[in-house]
DNA sequence: TAATTTGTGTAAAGATTCGGTAAAAGTGTT
DNA sequence: AACACTTTTACCGAATCTTTACACAAATTA
């Protein structure tokens, strides 16, 4: 599964370059050019990280930076900026970011710190055994009992979402800015219900009484810790 | 809780210098001068985080990269050294590292990336806990005595809404505002009276005297701290 | 002091919403 | 056309919310 990138920068040359880069490197990169097209993206999709130039026209970067990880907090942040200052570094730490590069910067270093983000956040490759669940995402594999299942994408897709973010709540909102992205879909469908309704009865013994996806009235749906 | 560095450097004096200012910002800094040292601390302690220059004097910097990774894959490694090429930076994030610094480099960086790394790392847990209550607001869930229990939607807002206003006095109009916002009720209506039984009766040992949610005659509800 | 008003607690009934579900319809691929 | 997968649709029952009615205590008034 590709990993998509929100890159955030004034400069249309820089972005056309890093955009052309990025997907050269097997990443699926959106760009926005100020802070008013990030938040129009936000509200639809959430991207794996965030690749965000502090010199943006419409408002200070500081502050973004800030807005962004008190409303999505477990989204990574790499600032870029011309300024290399001491303060300014730690300014831009401290305002939550997760590494900080300046101006001018290699694109190679660029994308091993992705990387390295990257990792941090999304651990292990190996197989994942959660009670008689066997996923292992690496080989694209999952089996109940041993047994190897077969998903449709979208209900590999939302296992997938389960398991990294297991034990916390997620939101039918959530879900569909993850998996469903810029697509269309109503706000009244019911098309999530019935993928963790086959999902469900794949995995669980007894789809009536689930023992993984277990619902959150009101709220979403949680995995099993 | 202070958290524990490992750093690794051969050089005494820029050894000494890093523990001092590790200690003034609230670090626990354990030092090793080679890779032996290192080692044999490592047998004895699970540090936090381990800060590594690549050029010890017996061994290869990469090398150990890989060896600690390999062995210790949850421990976040940064990287000190005097090699600033592209090729040099990706060679260290290839080889497992989260974060690379060039050396001369300023503490206040030094400790700002450390802190980012831990951030993104250990996972912070958000349990509130008040007396024999628990909640957890990521996880959604609410533990009396240690015993979980489920809360309807209005119930997990009402609570919700109390303790982040704890201790202070909370109006029906506040909770109205706050909790029904566009939708209409009844200025007689006695719906969230209703609702903070329910929720008395779920987390309070005796309903009728309660510990946590308390009244306020002729204001409204209070939180206890 | 007695009567009245006000504010809150509480049980139970009625109304509504939400989530589970089956089946049909839509979409795209071979 | 056959197939696999996705999405819409419609319905049901249970969970949840809201109203209602009354009880009771404290405060206020006569």
């Amino acid at each position: 599964m590709k990993k998509q990138l929100l890159v955030v920068d004034d400069d249309p040359d820089i972005l056309k370059v890093l955009k052309a880069n990025f997907e050269l490197y097997g990443f699926d990169a959106v760009t926005a050019a100020n802070w008013a097209e990030a938040h129009d993206i936000l509200n639809n999709q959430l991207p794996d990280i965030i690749i965000l130039d502090l010199m943006l026209p419409d408002s200070d970067g500081i502050q973004i930076c800030r807005l962004l990880k008190d409303q999505y907090p477990r989204i990574p942040i790499i600032m870029l900026t011309a300024k290399d200052s001491v303060f300014d570094k730690v300014m831009g730490f401290e305002s939550g970011a997760d590494d900080y590069i300046v101006k001018p910067f290699e694109t190679l270093e660029l994308i091993a710190r992705i990387r390295a983000c990257l990792k941090r956040t999304m651990p292990v490759d190996s197989t994942i055994v959660i009670n008689n669940l066997e996923v292992n995402f690496s080989a694209h594999t999952v089996k109940v009992k041993g047994k190897e299942i077969e998903l449709t994408p979208k209900e590999y897709e939302l296992l997938h979402l389960f398991i990294t973010n297991r034990g916390e709540v997620i939101s039918r909102q959530f879900i569909r800015k993850k998996i469903w992205r810029e697509s269309e879909i109503y706000s009244w469908s019911r098309v999530i219900d019935v993928h963790i309704q086959h999902l469900r009865h794949k995995i669980e013994k007894n789809p009536s009484e689930p023992e993984y996806i277990l619902t959150v009235s009101g709220a979403g749906y949680k995995f099993r810790q």
